[in-house]
DNA sequence: TCTGGGGTCCTAGGACCC
DNA sequence: TCTGGGGTCCTAGGACCC
């Protein structure tokens, strides 16, 4: 319990006593569709939507898109007539153009302090501690002007002495001209708290909104007021935390640091049903391939491998179908080659002829330094698998994903996924910068 | 016809041990 | 025939986030 003091019934950080906080969240607004619109000036003013992978849901709306209606997670063929009739301009997501804005982004919050968390690909929180009361509100404006500026895209900011309570003030922000909001210096939150929706609380999901208005608390400011013990007795030490840090209590503290990831997941929904095993198999295959990649570029280790298959849970007339399987490794690996090996020998196991198979996936798990990952069977043969990798890796950076691949993985590929509506922008990729004829 | 993908953390309950 | 209690570790599933 060092670095930790007994307070309000509950453990929190030392800093909390030795001085207030001021906590920014940058988050930028409408995030996916301000790509877009970064380079197609023609769809600036109009309603504007990105789709998720496989052209699934709508995971981007523009604030005219927001206005007709379409909700943020629906299923692109139920906003269709909505889209047809008001013109809506439709975008299949490019995550390696939102990838390159987003540093682009982060780079330059660094630039006003170091002191950086990046949240997610559209978030950052940011320590702004050293400023004063009165000053912190303006800084945040100078923050919003020079993203802009610099980057092309839009964020609104939120500031408090909590983290949860720098995203109540976003939410604010987000409905203002000015686009920053600031809560340091208020006394009494309480009448800003009230307006907020228990929904809208971060931290509070589905479940816990519905459990919370079940006993009366419909905004963040009853929640607030409700005793620790009770919320702690009836839930968990992550809802006692939120309604903590709605009192202005920091209980979550700014991760400067990224800390490496324990797991690895890729996985698809199929551009169409797939009933062939042997196509199942190639998707699998592929996804680890993927899998592996990734973590050999984050210089990593696996411990095991999950593989799971099923079908779409929406067309319960067909049955649904699921399962998953786990292989442990004897020794911890990022070798392509096993990774594939042990995962199709489970597909094998749960494999069901006769079900229209949707969606597929792999799951590295147990990951760990490969540094720290020597053992007594470390030999010259691991060795040569390295530096195979390490050619591969290098192949496939230099002339595209996939160049080098296994044969287990397909050629054809016939269940690779929907992309109707790709901007085809690629900041990362030099055959697509524009060109320009004499 | 068509419903995303990638993470983290917590908890309950079972297995196992002494 | 009668069959304890407490601790640890692991896993699956659920809840949350974007």
């Amino acid at each position: 319990m060092k670095n930790k003091i007994f307070l309000f019934g509950e453990w929190l950080p030392m800093s909390y006593i030795q001085y207030t906080k001021k906590l920014a969240l940058v988050d930028c607004n409408s995030f996916y569709v301000s790509c877009e619109r970064l380079f197609n000036p023609k769809i600036r003013k109009k309603p504007v939507v990105v789709l998720s992978n496989n052209d699934g849901c709508i995971v981007s709306r523009s604030t005219e898109a927001k206005a007709l209606g379409i909700k943020m997670g629906e299923p692109y063929f139920k906003a269709k007539d909505i889209i047809i009739k008001n013109d809506v301009q439709v975008f299949s997501s490019n995550y390696s153009l939102y990838g390159d804005l987003s540093r682009r982004v982060m780079r330059t919050l660094k630039r006003f302090n170091s002191d950086i968390e990046v949240y997610s690909i559209d978030e950052a929180f940011m320590d702004l501690s050293n400023f004063s009361d009165n000053e912190v509100e303006q800084v945040g404006r100078e923050i919003r002007e020079t993203v802009l500026k610099w980057t092309g895209i839009p964020t609104s900011i939120g500031i408090a002495k909590t983290k949860t309570l720098s995203k109540v003030a976003n939410h604010i922000a987000k409905k203002k001209q000015s686009g920053v909001t600031s809560l340091i210096g208020i006394e009494n939150l309480d009448p800003i708290l009230e307006k907020i929706d228990i929904n809208d609380v971060w931290g509070v999901g589905r479940q816990m909104t519905k459990f919370y208005q079940k006993n009366g608390i419909y905004n963040a400011k009853q929640l607030k007021n409700k005793s620790n013990t009770w919320i702690k007795k009836s839930s968990n030490v992550l809802s006692s935390r939120t309604a903590m840090e709605l009192r202005g209590v920091p209980c979550i503290d700014l991760e400067k640091t990224e800390s490496k990831r324990k797991s690895c997941v890729v996985s698809r929904s199929f551009g169409k049903r797939i009933e062939k095993f042997q196509e199942l198999e190639e998707a699998v295959a592929s996804y680890c391939l993927n899998a592996s990649e990734k973590i050999r570029s984050e210089n990593l280790v696996a411990k095991a491998v999950m593989v799971f298959v099923r079908t779409s849970p929406f067309q319960k007339q067909f049955g649904f179908y699921s399962n998953s399987r786990t292989v442990d490794f004897p020794i911890a690996t990022n070798n392509s080659i096993e990774i594939v090996k042990n995962a199709l020998s489970v597909l094998k196991v749960i494999f069901r002829k006769g079900h229209r198979y949707q969606k597929a996936g792999v799951m590295l798990t147990g990951l760990t330094d490969a540094e720290n990952n020597e053992n007594l069977f470390s030999s010259a043969k691991d060795e040569r698998i390295n530096r195979l990798m390490r050619s591969i890796d290098n192949t496939n950076y230099r002339y595209g994903r996939s160049t080098l691949s296994l044969a287990s993985a397909g050629v054809r590929k016939s269940w690779s996924m929907k992309r109707d509506y790709n901007s085809k922008i690629d900041t990362a990729d030099f055959y697509c910068l524009p060109t320009i004829r004499a």
